[in-house]
DNA sequence: GTCAAGAAACGTACGGTGTACGTTTTTCCT
DNA sequence: AGGAAAAACGTACACCGTACGTTTCTTGAC
């Protein structure tokens, strides 16, 4: 009786996902984690290598969380779900934009740019436009979210107040930012504004496809 | 005589851009910075509130580094030779734009902000576009430069190495992957890619710009 | 020149971090 | 049952950020 479950590297990178979820990548650490399962630090390396590693399992974790890009419907509308699908992955684990491009690829994630790159071959945009068109698509979901979430974080709960404060203090000084400053304060709708910027990239890239065609 | 050069905000700023351009952002260590200065820890914190806040100081530095913006020429000229300068600033201070998002902005960023808002609200494209296009732009060069460093260093000094290995275990599993990497091997013109990117955004905004006003 | 006062450099100390290493306990297969 | 492999544990160490108290240096008024 009584003998808790036994550790696992599974159950040690849920933990993991779930601290930094609540406090922040900055804040976790290994005797947080070991904490948190209730066993003590060193146990941990028995099933990762060390705290790198351990962050870059977490992040495949969260990858592969995403959902698989459906199998049919034209190409663009594939793509747009696909990276709604990410970007709302990467919204609810905030560290994870910020430690996608420090890590290796994990099997999800090789999964993950596989499915990428297969929506953007069968869209038969020819080679060339596929190798770039693919470093666009992932770089706007990362950059992206990674931008959103900094926004966020940097100015807090209280955006109205930060932001009126702003436009007291150096409004003067910064008249095109105030304006910008005003427009996030207004009626601005940002739910769509993810999938209008991937929209241009992707109406982009058909059309560099068509000049090449024509 | 002999008594060095007495300690400064900007001397501790320069001095840790400079260990954190050499050894990576994660070796920055307050005793490392105070070692390259010949002073003692605790120095630092006289002109400095702590280690977060010298990071943003230093992020400000390197921003301070990205020249202004032209004051003629066409719009998408002038951001396309802006976004070039501020990618190539980013790109010799590998560990900046991972903090970019992290960080408020300090002065030199402000001031980035304004004239990249700037040069949109003059090419007058509606207050909308202009609201959108600022998150389009700022997102590509920060996300792309981003991921650009992200491949270099995982990959390390061994591309080629490290492609054709890839190629031999895992090429069969991923086809399109394979086809990509392969990509990256062959004769691919990398140094116009980020301008490429960019300008499928300024083209998609001018574009949506000209639907709302037909 | 001197002398007070503030700024800057310094030393010490503390709690927390990742993890190497050796030991003990548990699990599992014959 | 017994022995080997795996897993959990405890101890230890070097390094980290930084609070706090002390010493030294700089500066301006007389």
């Amino acid at each position: 009786m009584g003998s808790r479950q036994p550790l696992s590297r599974s159950r040690i990178l849920d933990a993991a996902v779930s601290f930094a979820d609540e406090h922040g990548v900055d804040a976790l650490t290994m005797r947080k984690v070991a904490d948190a399962l209730d066993f003590r630090v060193m146990s941990l390396y028995n099933h990762v290598a060390n705290k790198q590693e351990m962050l870059s399992g977490m992040l495949d974790v969260v990858v592969g969380e995403i959902d698989p890009p459906a199998t049919e419907g034209s190409w663009k509308d594939v793509m747009q779900a696909s990276a709604a699908a990410a970007h709302a992955v990467l919204s609810r684990h905030k560290w994870a934009a910020g430690e996608w491009s420090k890590r290796p690829p994990g099997p999800h994630r090789l999964r993950y740019i596989e499915s990428i790159l297969r929506i953007l071959t069968e869209a038969e945009l020819g080679p060339e436009v596929v190798y770039r068109g693919y470093h666009a698509v992932t770089m706007h979901i990362v950059g992206f979210t990674l931008q959103e979430i900094g926004y966020e974080e940097t100015l807090g709960d209280n955006l109205e107040e930060m932001a009126s404060a702003f436009l007291e203090e150096m409004g003067a000084d910064y008249p095109y930012m105030a304006e910008h400053v005003r427009g996030h304060l207004g009626d601005h709708d940002h739910g769509d504004e993810f999938a209008f910027v991937l929209g241009l990239i992707l109406d982009g890239l058909d059309r560099s496809t068509c000049k090449t065609r024509g």
